[in-house]
RNA sequence: GCCCCCAUAGUCUAGUGGACCAGGACGUCACCCUUUCAAGGUGAAGAUCGCGGGUUCGAAUCCCGCUGGGGGUACCA
């Protein structure tokens, strides 16, 4: 057999020697399914397809990320045709959420990744949702059945139940007993006529290993006697997983099932069925998982796990993306901050590490924090921000409103706010003050500086409110001068003066530099805040 | 229980037989900057490379066993 990319490029790689392993053992395997794959080498076709259960977990928003990268960067870097199919599995009708679907493309969307074929964009392998192809699953399952490779199951749920039940008990593995395998052609006619309802499932050979190739682990070996019967087909007509999957994988000619590890246990039975359907196995890769922080399933338990969810927190595109590229993947050991038009240049399978990953909140932030710091442009991150403003009723306009007064009054917030902001939704209290022509309520007391007292507080407020008054904010270096000035003329030290000022200008101890943040105030709001401090301290109880 | 995957600091990782008494990052701590808080800068602590056997002149790197963690064990995906 001759590979029909012998003639490639040198220089191989851990990756291309597993590629080529693969072939080596599909041709075996698959020898006359291999010769109809004229072309396949030069295409990689990936696909992802989620459930329309509920909301994207930041799981499968990395599975769909890894697919995507290489569709769109590693396939075209080696001459292929790289292509990304999305594809909605939603053969569970108990578990079907309405709108589920239209919120993980758009949360895909948002995440930055795009795709080739699928439900909105359509395509050759139309239609991209299972629950519309159950003819085809059928047609499968009957074919399986015709060939002696599957078979109807009449065992009802209560039977199976009760094995399990039993089974348990007397500590044996769990698992279908094969009963309706053996059953004889008159016992599936009468059960039929008596219009018994029934699965079909899929009769795994008994003897023998299977061997499964994964371009991340390597060679997988299961003995064939501890694998299932599963099932292919439901009572109520629709495909598991199992069926679906293959099905599909195949009629959409994928050429790479990129997966999270969950479904290494099923593989092995994957791979027999397309042994038995006669297709061409693809390339497998099982993805690691990502754990929670104190190990086992990320749940709601440790925070967030939906992408809508880290959205609305206000956690960019951006920064999520490089995260959830780094968790798993690596370029050099080194590079932490690495861009999506990087990611497409460099992101290789080879690289991803076979060992599971906690996520960490605490670097999410970090990388968020980064991004908003030292990465966009403040207009980018200013029409980010602003819908979060816009949300809590701090400014009335909308992101594309660019050329306002109001926009530029928050960019210009933004610039000297940016660097304390981890998640945008910090954003509306963090810029309140600036925002607002009245501050909200705040303890006088905080006015007055450590080893300092009312009436002290008072006269230095009043002191640098009369120093304001004769001198612009917008100035900023003026009135420092000036400030520090008066500071030393009253013997006290800056901070001693700064401190009460600011807090009466943004009714917090915390802020910007206190003349960046004067300026951006503006002379009429920093005299009248100071004034009304003034009035605070009078009103409180002296001391 | 059975099957399978994985194993470098609290976390993400670099490392593919010798340049590693193990490099980067998050987190933690300290100091610097300083009008507060951040940001930033500098530095520190933190890994007997899970344990035990091999192979080898030489192992984090290869092999075996064990342990630990994780996944699967559904007419869910």
């Amino acid at each position: 057999m001759i590979r029909p990319d012998e003639t490639g490029a040198a220089g191989a790689s851990r990756y291309t020697d597993r590629l080529d392993n693969r072939t080596t053992e599909a041709n075996r395997n698959d020898m006359t399914d291999a010769l109809d794959q004229t072309g396949s080498e030069q295409s990689v076709r990936v696909r992802f397809p989620p459930s329309p259960t509920g909301l994207l977990h930041v799981g499968g928003a990395r599975t769909a990320l890894f697919n995507w990268l290489v569709a769109y960067g590693q396939a075209p870097r080696e001459g292929k045709d790289g292509a990304l199919i999305l594809r909605i599995e939603d053969t569970d009708r108990s578990r079907f959420v309405e709108g589920a679907t239209e919120g993980i493309l758009d949360i895909l969307n948002w995440f930055g990744i795009h795709w080739d074929e699928g439900p909105d964009v359509g395509g050759p392998h139309a239609p991209y949702i299972q629950s519309e192809r159950t003819e085809l699953y059928q047609q499968a399952a009957a074919d399986l059945i015709e060939q002696g490779a599957a078979y109807r199951c009449f065992c009802t749920p209560e039977r199976l139940q009760a094995l399990r039940e039993e089974q348990q008990a007397k500590k044996e593995p769990p698992g279908y007993d094969r009963r309706c395998r053996s059953l004889s052609q008159d016992e599936i006619d009468v059960n039929l006529a008596a219009g018994a309802s029934f699965v079909i499932r899929f009769a795994m050979p008994r003897e023998g290993e299977t061997i499964v190739h994964d371009l991340i682990r390597g060679e997988m070996v299961f003995q064939n006697v501890t694998l299932e019967d599963l099932v292919l087909l439901k009572t109520d007509g629709y495909p598991t997983y199992h069926l679906a999957n293959v099905v599909d994988d195949h009629d959409m000619q994928v050429t790479l099932i990129m997966r999270g590890e969950e479904w290494i246990p099923t593989a092995p039975v994957h791979v027999q069925l397309y042994r038995a359907f006669g297709w061409e196995v693809p390339q497998l890769a099982h993805m690691p998982l990502i754990l929670a922080p104190g190990g086992g399933k990320l749940s709601k338990r440790h925070g967030s796990t939906a992408m809508e969810e880290f959205r609305s927190q206000g956690y960019l595109p951006e920064a999520m993306m490089n995260y959830l590229a780094l968790l798993g993947w690596s370029l050099d050991g080194e590079t932490e901050i690495i861009s999506k038009a990087e990611l497409l240049q460099h992101f290789t399978l080879e690289r991803v590490s076979p060992s599971p990953a906690t996520f960490d909140y605490a670097k999410l932030r970090w990388f968020n924090q980064y991004y908003i710091n030292h990465v966009l442009e403040l207009d980018d991150l200013t029409e980010r921000v602003v819908p979060f403003l816009v949300a809590d009723g701090l400014v009335g306009i909308t992101a594309s409103d660019t050329e306002c007064e109001e926009f530029a009054r928050v960019r210009e917030v933004t610039a000297i706010l940016k660097d304390r902001i981890v998640l945008l939704s910090e954003a509306p209290d963090l810029m309140r003050y600036f925002l607002q022509d009245e501050l909200d309520p705040f303890d006088p007391a905080s006015l007055v500086p450590k080893k300092s007292d009312r009436a002290t507080t008072k006269a230095t407020l009043q002191a640098g409110l009369a120093a304001l008054q004769q001198l612009s904010v917008a100035n900023e270096a003026e009135a420092e001068a000036k400030l520090r000035e008066l500071a030393e003329a009253q013997g006290i030290k800056a901070g001693q003066l700064f401190m009460p000022i600011r807090v009466a200008v943004t009714g917090r101890t915390e802020s910007p530099g206190l003349f960046e943040t004067l300026r951006v105030i503006g002379d009429d709001r920093v005299r009248s805040r100071i004034a009304s401090a003034i009035v605070m301290l009078d009103a409180g109880d002296p001391d």
